[in-house]
DNA sequence: TTTACATTTGAACGCTTGTTCAGTTAGCGT
DNA sequence: ACGCTAACTGAACAAGCGTTCAAATGTAAA
C-alpha cells in the first residue's frame, strides 16, 4: 500500500490539527508521540510530516491558529461607537465566556504548553495574549479614570478578571447544574462587582 | 566508586523531592527524565529507586505532600470564635496568599500535571482539592446566609474567586512592581467587591 | 493511455526512556 | 578489627522516541 483511496491533503491536514488538539489536551505535549497522533488521524508517522515540519511547529500552529481566531473574533464584533465602560466590560465578559467556552481543549493547551515552546515561539504567543489583555485593560482604565470603577489597581484586576473567566474552563461541562446563559449572567456580575462597577 | 563519602539517605531523598518539584515546574513532568533529575542531584538514575517506587508515585508524592501541607496549615491556624463571615473571608484570602505566593513551583505543578496522575492518584489529590474548595465555600454560604455577601451562585463564586487568586502565581515576581502586603491588600479588596460584602 | 504529481507506506536511523540488578564502597555498631 | 547494612554505580534491558526517505500507489490532467 502506498497512497490510500480518497485521501486528501487538506482533509489529513485538518485532521492532524484537531487530533493534535485532542491528545494534546488530555495528555500533554510531552507525553503524545507523533505515531500516537498519527494512529487516531488513520495514517503513518511519516506521513505527518507532510503537514507539518516537526512536533514543535505542530504545537505552535495549534496555539498561533487559536490567538489569532481570538483577536480576529474581537475585532471581528459589530461596536457602537461611545459606549460606556460599563457596556465595554460587559461586552467583553459576554464576548471571553462564549468564546472560551466551546473552545476547552485549544484553551487548555494555551496555559499548559507555553513552556513546550521554544523561545522563539513563546514570544509570539506571548505577545498575542498581551494584546488580548490590554483590551480589558484599557476598558478597566477608562473606568478608573471617568469614574465607573473603582479598583487599587487597574494592572493586577485585569489579571485577576482573566483568571477568574479562564478558570470557568476548568469545570465548566455542558452536561452542568448551569445553562451557559445562566453562567455569563453570574461571571458578569461577579466581575462588575469586582471592579466595583457603580452604574 | 558505590557508596560516596559523606552520603546520606535523609538528605538524598530531600534533594530529590526539590529537585523534581523544581525541573516537573519548569519543564513538565512527561518532559523530565529520571536522568536528569539524577543528573540535578548528584547521583546516578538507579540511585533514584532507593527513594520512589517509580516516577509516577514521584510525582504524586510531590502533589500529595502539597495538599496536605496546605490542609494543616489552615488547620493549624490560631482562630478565634464567632467572628463574621467577612472576617473569615479575609483571613481566607490573606492565607491563600501567604501559603501558595512562596510556593511557586509546588502550586504549579498541582495545576499543571493533575492529568499525568493514575486515575486513583488523581482521585486523592481531587479530594483534598474539594476539602480545600469546601472551606470557602463554606464561608460564602455563611456570608450569603447571613446577608452580608451577595452572590448570585455560591459554588461558581468559590472557583472564581480560588481562580483569582490562584492566577496570581502566573505572574507574580520578587523582584515586582508590588510587595507582598500591597499585593494582599489589592485582592482583598477583588475579593470582598466579587462577594457584594456589605461591612 | 500516458504522464505528472499528490499522498502514503514501511523500514530504518540514532537516541532516549523508565526500570532492574549484581557488584562495590562507606559508615557504624560491636 | 570485623561484619552489617545503607548508599550508590554502571551496565544492561526492551521499548519507544522524532524524523527521514526511497518506493509504491492513487488521482487527475493531457
Amino acid at each position: 500500500m502506498a497512497r490510500k483511496s480518497g485521501s486528501s491533503g487538506i482533509k489529513t491536514a485538518k485532521q492532524l490539527h484537531e487530533t493534535a488538539t485532542v491528545l494534546f489536551a488530555k495528555n500533554g505535549y510531552a507525553a503524545v508521540s507523533m505515531r500516537q497522533i498519527a494512529r487516531e488521524v488513520g495514517v503513518q508517522a511519516g506521513a505527518l510530516y507532510l503537514y507539518t515540519a516537526d512536533k514543535q511547529s505542530l504545537l505552535f500552529d495549534l496555539l498561533d491558529e487559536h490567538m489569532k481566531d481570538l483577536l480576529d473574533a474581537w475585532e471581528g464584533r459589530t461596536t457602537p461607537h461611545e459606549i460606556t465602560p460599563i457596556d465595554q466590560l460587559e461586552r467583553f465578559v459576554r464576548f471571553h465566556i462564549r468564546f472560551h467556552l466551546p473552545r476547552a481543549d485549544e484553551v487548555f493547551i494555551s496555559y499548559m504548553e507555553l513552556r513546550n515552546l521554544t523561545p522563539e515561539n513563546f514570544e509570539v504567543i506571548q505577545n498575542a495574549r498581551r494584546t488580548y489583555e490590554a483590551i480589558l485593560h484599557d476598558i478597566l482604565s477608562a473606568g478608573q479614570t471617568d469614574g465607573t470603577f473603582k479598583v487599587s489597581d487597574t494592572k493586577v484586576a485585569t489579571y485577576a478578571i482573566i483568571a477568574m473567566l479562564t478558570g470557568m474552563n476548568t469545570w465548566y461541562r455542558d452536561e452542568g447544574r448551569l445553562s451557559l446563559d445562566m453562567i455569563e449572567e453570574i461571571y458578569l456580575d461577579l466581575v462588575l462587582s469586582a471592579a466595583g462597577a457603580t452604574p
